[in-house]
DNA sequence: GAGCTTCGGGAAATCGATTTCCCACACTCT
DNA sequence: AGAGTGTGGGAAATCGATTTCCCGAAGCTC
């Protein structure tokens, strides 16, 4: 029992398979209403499924789009990717995900194979701002790219970001408001754009002798580090703004382990709004994306025309989502 | 700038088609070394990439394979998939993920999406023992399926699993060799396979009379909920098994929060080993499924003949990782 | 009713790589 | 030297759906 194929349907209908395929294409739709019906019930019988590769190999386009992201050992890049999914499938497309492993020579292979003609599109969240960039403009010329959450120098391309200034400034204004004035930052992976834009909207609002922490990766390990840290100095800070949800997580366990109250005498904020937050306790505030926005926007610049995609950063308005570690009113 | 072809490449080298592709495939060697170094440098030279669809529609294969988990917010199932990436991309294939958001009908359309010409072979977590069976079986008739980490009734296929009653009695034993004899279950989802089997060998351990919570799915939500009901208990209670991570992560965070110490009081222990494990306070005791290992055997399955994915259920051994939350002297 | 436009639908070319034949050439053996 | 053997490599068929032409029929106008 060998596979139906469009021919087997168009028979089974009586028709060619220049009409069956208009039918089931759903192509420009000048087929008799009755012809139609006849077709969609052949291969509803016969479980005809059509074959994509023919299909992309026809058309030159394959409905599926990459994403590359730099771990998913973070979750909010899980979260990102699942954001871009729905989009995606929606769309009636297929997502394909890759991870970096955070090394730039990893996500230039990574690239590389998506691009291999198995994508329509391509979606990057860089690894570093910096070193990235060489690889997607060389991808960027052969098939259309994007860059999400991060941009990249001499990329080529458009990115899809957060305003992370404005985060910034979203989050400031809430400690201060609360009447936090001595607050730290614990800043992790500079290399990125999202982790040097962060430490750079602190830097002009609060000045450079601020307490500030800087950490290599988004890890929660580091997070137990700048933990330490901070526990250490306890007496010049009354809150933590951390650059990502993960750091937070560290810094917060870290911090009641050596018996500093969050947020009694220390308020805590995180950076990403991953689901994990609302679980811990406190439960952190944090920063929210509007990632299905993002990934919309996204997409339809991978479909749009190229002139849209020149090299530009564009950035979304981010949310403040205030929980228990900042202001211990707020029910859990 | 169009892309390069394969004939390309051919006129460029100065060879027909056939003798590039015999090249740049791989397939019988009996090309003239001198000529494949032509066709190699042509190849770079031009920058050509062969077209996967072209070649999947030639060869009928798309070397891609496809997986589908019951939930990606359950990062055990993010941590599974990425063992199966691995060892999927080690092979010079691709891996697509799809998430079948814990519903059986939902799983069944995942399942129908991906089968539909995009890969070579399917991966299935069954949401359900019950309800998963006959997509499943449908989808085997069609293209090579494992279960993969579950199994379902009347699946039709072979199952790659771990053996649930042997990680059960490694942790029993482990909690009663440390003294702990009242020991209750935390189980959830007793519509899994691995759910059921946990839960039955528990009680076979242990008898029907042993403190036992039964939650609807493998949620942190769910763990906080079973936290309340043990705090009610907890005279009646010195250790509890959970049956997976995210379960024991919001009783632990749960207790804690009505003053119940652990591991002092009462000692938890989670299920599958997730990487968040170690970053909480205390880390908690668990058990690690040989992941790297199951998905190997998954895939040498797939791609074996079909006798070999008869229907039946291959069990892997656990591996008990000792932390804190059950012995307060193994060192975080 | 002749001529003109629409419109549905079929025949065949097309996408690009793989693979089956099969031929030509070189080499060995008697 | 002639026949037999092996091997590298080219011409062309093939995978299955899409899409461009193009033709015939039906509807319309005057």
């Amino acid at each position: 029992m060998t596979a139906p194929r469009l021919l087997d349907v168009a028979a089974a209908a009586g028709v060619s398979r220049a009409t069956a395929s208009r039918v089931l294409a759903g192509t420009p739709r000048n087929v008799d209403p009755d012809l139609a019906r006849r077709v969609e019930e052949a291969a509803r019988r016969l479980g005809y499924r059509t074959n994509h590769s023919a299909r992309a190999l026809r058309t030159g386009t394959t409905g599926t789009v990459g994403v590359v992201v730099p771990s998913l050992a973070n979750p909010y890049f899980v979260q990102l990717a699942d954001a871009i999914a729905q989009q995606v499938r929606a769309a009636g497309g297929q997502l394909v995900v890759s991870d970096a492993a955070n090394s730039p020579a990893i996500e230039a292979e990574q690239i590389d194979t998506l691009l291999s003609g198995r994508v329509d599109g391509l979606l990057v969240v860089p690894v570093s701002a910096a070193a990235s960039g060489p690889a997607v403009r060389a991808a960027a010329g052969c098939a259309p790219v994007v860059l999400f959450d991060r941009w990249a120098h001499d990329s080529g391309t458009v990115a899809v970001t957060l305003d992370n200034a404005a985060a910034m400034r979203l989050l400031l204004d809430h400690l201060d408001g609360l009447g936090r004035r001595r607050i730290a930052l614990v800043a992790a992976d500079q290399a990125s754009s999202s982790g040097a834009e962060r430490l750079a909207a602190f830097t002009a609002a609060r000045g450079a002798d601020a307490v500030t922490v800087l950490l290599p990766s988004f890890t929660t390990d580091a997070g137990r580090t700048a933990g330490r840290r901070i526990a250490e100095r306890r007496a010049e800070v009354d809150a933590v703004v951390c650059g990502a949800d993960v750091l937070a997580v560290g810094l917060v366990s870290t911090l009641q382990r050596s018996a500093v109250s969050v947020p009694g005498e220390i308020a805590v904020t995180g950076f990403d709004d991953t689901e994990m937050l609302e679980l811990l306790d406190p439960p952190i505030t944090s920063i929210r994306h509007p990632l299905a926005d993002m990934a919309e926007h996204a997409l339809a610049l991978l479909q749009g025309p190229p002139a849209d995609r020149a090299e530009s950063v564009e950035r979304f308005p981010p949310q403040l989502v205030v929980r228990a570690s900042t202001d211990a009113d707020v029910s859990p």
